[in-house]
RNA sequence: GCGGGCGUGGCGGAAUGGUAGACGCAACGGACUUAAAAUCCGUUGGGGGUAACUCCGUGAGGGUUCGAGUCCCUCCGCCCGCACCA
């Protein structure tokens, strides 16, 4: 190696390009029709104070996949901005008592610079933050429209309450059915509250999933259960001995056929007979109050302990007036699904089950598979606790007998649905789903102000465009509990838009899930004056590629799904799926670190010893917490500035690519990023030593095997990139470097040599450089180049090199692997199999047994199957 | 609880149903050096065998197939989501 190369130094060079970049202006993108456009965008983050691994992961990947584009000819949108709005610059403003939006701001600014030292080829000059009222404005002006259009809808619904601080908490607030501030036992409390109207787009949210082909199945499936669209029967039970006005039951259910199942009807706590039938039975009511501590989420409902509660009340058999069922209210029957009632069928639904064994309600198999044995084991299991589910024919079930489930169905369903009940029937099939629709007022002050006022007399008035945007006021204290909003002294009280008398402005801000649900379309025209600037939209949209999380499989990008067709409804868009292809990347873990006395320790204060980890400073033995997701509460945090000032962004960008695959979670590990921090030293000397060697001479055959391992490079890395395979494509990389290593270490080049290391490395440069840019540029200029790497277009394969005239084919006897052999591309079975038949290890392994099969998969192959 | 996913050497991982372990990390051996770092070369799934070679092996157990890491069933473990975190 010669000793005039000087080690690589990111600390000048990553500053130097993306001085250049940003003077060229080499990422702002404008409309170009004469080209292919190409919108990439990742999610864009919440401004948390810095920016972690995950965004560096994450934006990594996009800048990859935008800087490929852009060198394959697209001109590319991608832009940045700041999802600003949310709770937890609510709490800081309540616990440091710094201002929601100083504190957002500052953190803008702080990740801004993170960001920009990554060196991503971001259009900053589209930037904005969703908490400025030049965004937020639009999305007042689109909630008005939503609202002529019949979009938006004023019901009631549940929230947590704290009894204590007076505030409405978030479910991931709500900690063991206590507020996480107070302590005190949350109640449950109806507000009248804002909702848009997704479940009028259920059944197209649905079916549209299947134009998604570019989506993961995973997440599509995920959207579809949540969906959960299902076909069933409404159906209403006489109700013996309810109270007032309560005379009968109705229910959904998606399985009529098991009605003569029927062992107990269960009802929400929430269900107008549960609370009718409370008056006057304070044990119920009592039960009912401990359903509603549960909180409103969901999981937490469903985890709890199932219980239920007779009310004594019975229910009679549409199917025969003679059978009286008991009613329960249950613990985990949901007042939002269906009719907030059900009967229970316990020989054939687990939960229904565990609940008769519970009570001691009857067990009838309705049910039975065809299979004798099956069916014996279907009733062992039911006996001993396990409902069956599956097909069968109909049993114990009266006319129903003998026939299957889906017949049954039909049957029952025909049946009651001629049955008449005060002059209606007594049932009636019904598409349901799971959806709900989406609640979007937020008791809090960091957020879109929702634009109506509430007026006495007129009612909701919207507020009139020419006064958007109802501007968040900014001198609020936080010293109070509940929504600075609402005790605000001024704010709220105004002039009603329509007769001018006294009115109030709703308190209520929005969801913030509402400013990313439009974010992607804005990008296309940030500066517009009306929300999106339709030329601009029909040019960018949709996004071809979007990139982020997992956890944002369902809601973040099914109210997406909708917002874009409210904005079609509404004609402020001109399309209804956003992202024409996603990609969920995994998260960044890394080992945790505790203290004997259990404190979590950061890795930066973790130091390995030979008797094993130890706290940097004080010495302490740690003890190894496992591989986690990277955590504030767990301080198994690495921060990206370290890393970038320790190795460079590059650095961290390789890293982040390398070895694990981009969906899967990836460790961070410090001998991980100090291997790739050695691979671009590497890279650095292989270039320098290879721009030394002067200009290309002419090729030749010497040249033959390393111009194919860089033509083939090409084509896998360009393939790879195209599929988002950044592992593997870096593992490519890693390969053509060691070809182009040892060819320069090869004594007594020959000039063909020496013009195809210079090919070979000219091509790694260009495809190494959406990982590595800025050592990219440095290293095109060490080779001569004035046009730097950004503007230059990416290499192509030349065909003629990357054909393969002879392969590697694998000789199997009996499935087992024993032998290989070299043939020309496309050997044919004639020719194969006299060849593989005369193999040593073939005779050998078939020891004289005939042949009765011989199996050829062209250039991959061959498998000898004898009798044994 | 319900829905979705993942599981391959010491580690991260590769592998259109077709040679399991590419590539990287770590470790070990060697070269260079006064020495160290850096760099370069080599070895590296496990068992048996001097060797040719051979047997086992992709979380566990079954199945389909000429052939299974890949497809199907059951189980175990971990992760994500569950509607007011973003």
């Amino acid at each position: 190696m010669s000793a005039s190369i000087e080690r690589y130094n990111h600390r000048t060079v990553e500053p130097k390009w993306q001085a250049h970049w940003t003077s060229a202006r080499s990422f702002e993108a404008r409309e170009d029709t004469s080209r292919p456009k190409y919108y990439v965008l990742e999610m864009f983050p919440y401004p948390s104070g810095r920016i972690h691994m995950g965004h560096v992961r994450n934006y990594t990947m996009g800048d990859v996949i935008a800087r490929f584009r852009r060198a394959a000819g697209y001109n590319v949108l991608h832009p940045m901005g700041w999802d600003a709005f949310g709770m937890p610059a609510e709490n800081a403003a309540i616990e440091r008592g710094v201002h929601p939006k100083a504190w957002t701001y500052e953190n803008i600014a702080t990740m801004r610079k993170q960001l920009k030292s990554m060196g991503l080829s971001l259009d900053w000059s589209r930037e904005f933050a969703t908490c400025d009222p030049e965004y937020y404005r639009h999305e007042q002006a689109m909630f008005i429209d939503f609202m002529e259009k019949g979009l938006v809808e004023r019901k009631s619904s549940k929230v947590n309450w704290d009894p204590v601080d007076h505030t409405v908490l978030a479910n991931e607030q709500v900690i063991d059915g206590r507020g996480w501030r107070s302590g005190a036992l949350v109640e449950q409390r109806e507000l009248s509250q804002w909702f848009l109207k997704i479940t009028s787009c259920s059944q197209d949210l649905l079916d549209s999933l299947d134009r998604l082909g570019n989506w993961p199945e995973k997440v599509r499936l995920m959207q579809r259960n949540w969906i959960g669209r299902s076909e069933g029967l409404s159906l209403r039970w006489v109700l013996e001995g309810g109270p007032a006005g309560h005379t009968e039951l109705e229910i959904y259910t998606t399985r009529p056929d098991t009605l003569f199942g029927a062992s107990f009807m269960a009802i929400a706590a929430d269900h107008p007979l549960a609370r009718a039938a409370s008056e006057g039975n304070a044990e119920l009511a009592r039960f009912c109050e401990q359903c509603r501590r549960m909180g409103t989420s969901v999981a937490a409902i469903e985890t709890a302990e199932k219980l239920g509660f007779n009310t004594g009340l019975f229910a009679q058999h549409p199917l025969d007036p003679a059978w009286k069922v008991p009613v329960y209210v249950a613990n985990f029957i949901l007042m939002d699904y269906g009719t907030g009632a059900i009967f229970g069928c316990p020989a054939h639904d687990q939960r229904d089950l565990d609940f008769a064994r519970k009570y001691g309600l009857p067990v009838t198999q309705v049910v039975q598979p065809t299979d004798e044995s099956a069916a014996a084991a279907a009733a062992a299991g039911i006996a001993a606790g396990t409902a069956y589910d599956g097909d069968g024919v109909m049993i114990n079930s009266r006319f129903l007998d003998g026939l299957a489930p889906e017949a049954a169905f039909a049957a029952v369903a025909t049946r009651l649905e001629k049955a008449t009940l005060g002059n209606r029937p007594v049932a009636a099939r019904k598409v349901n789903f799971r959806l709900r629709d989406w609640g979007v007022s937020r008791q809090r002050y960091w957020g879109c102000p929702i634009p109506v006022v509430h007026c006495e007399t007129c009612g909701i008035v919207p507020v009139p465009k020419k006064d958007l945007p109802v501007r968040l006021p900014e001198d609020v204290s936080f010293d109070k509990p509940g929504n600075p909003l609402a005790h605000h002294p001024t704010w709220k009280h105004v002039n009603c838009p329509k007769c001018g008398s006294k009115a109030t402005r709703e308190t209520d801000t929005f969801d913030t899930f509402i400013d990313s649900s439009w974010y992607y379309a804005r990008f296309c025209s940030p500066h517009a004056d009306v929300p999106v600037d339709a030329a601009a939209a029909r040019y960018w949209m949709g996004v071809d590629q979007y990139i982020g999380g997992i956890e944002h499989a369902i809601l973040h990008l099914l109210y997406s799904r909708f917002y874009a067709r409210a904005m079609q409804a509404t004609g402020h868009l001109h399309m209804d799926e956003p992202f024409a292809s996603l990609f969920t990347q995994g998260m960044v873990v890394h080992e945790t670190y505790k203290t004997e006395t259990g404190e979590w320790v950061l890795p930066s204060d973790a130091s390995k010893t030979d008797a094993g980890w130890v706290h940097a400073r004080t010495g302490e033995p740690l003890i190894l917490g496992g591989i986690e997701k990277m955590s504030k509460s767990k301080k198994n945090v690495v921060d990206p500035d370290t890393i970038i000032e320790s190795y460079g962004a590059d650095t961290a960008r390789w890293f982040m690519l390398s070895d694990t695959p981009p969906e899967r979670d990836i460790e961070w590990t410090d001998a991980g990023a100090a291997g790739a921090w050695r691979f671009t030293q590497r890279l650095w000397r292989m270039v320098n030593e290879t721009a030394e060697l002067g200009g290309a001479g002419q090729h030749d055959a010497s040249g033959l095997a390393l111009r194919q391992v860089a033509h083939r490079t090409i084509a896998a890395v360009t393939d790879d990139l195209s599929n988002l395979r950044f592992n593997r494509a870096i593992a490519r990389l890693y390969e053509l470097a060691n070809a182009v290593g040892t060819v320069l270490q090869k004594q007594g080049r020959n000039g063909g040599e020496d013009a195809a290391l210079r090919e070979a490395v000219e091509a790694l440069v260009l495809l190494f450089a959406p990982m590595m840019p800025h050592l990219a540029e440095e290293c095109w200029q060490v080779l001569g180049h004035t046009v730097p790497v950004v503007d230059t277009p990416w290499p192509k394969a030349d065909p003629a090199l990357t054909a393969v005239n002879e392969v590697t084919i694998a000789i199997q006897v009996n499935g087992k692997r024993r032998d290989e052999i070299k043939v020309p591309k496309g050997a044919t079975r004639e020719v194969l199999e006299p060849m593989v038949l005369a193999l040593e290890s073939v005779t050998r392994a078939l020891d004289g047994k005939p042949v009765s099969k011989f199996i050829v998969v062209p250039d991959r192959i061959v498998n000898i199957v004898c009798a044994n």
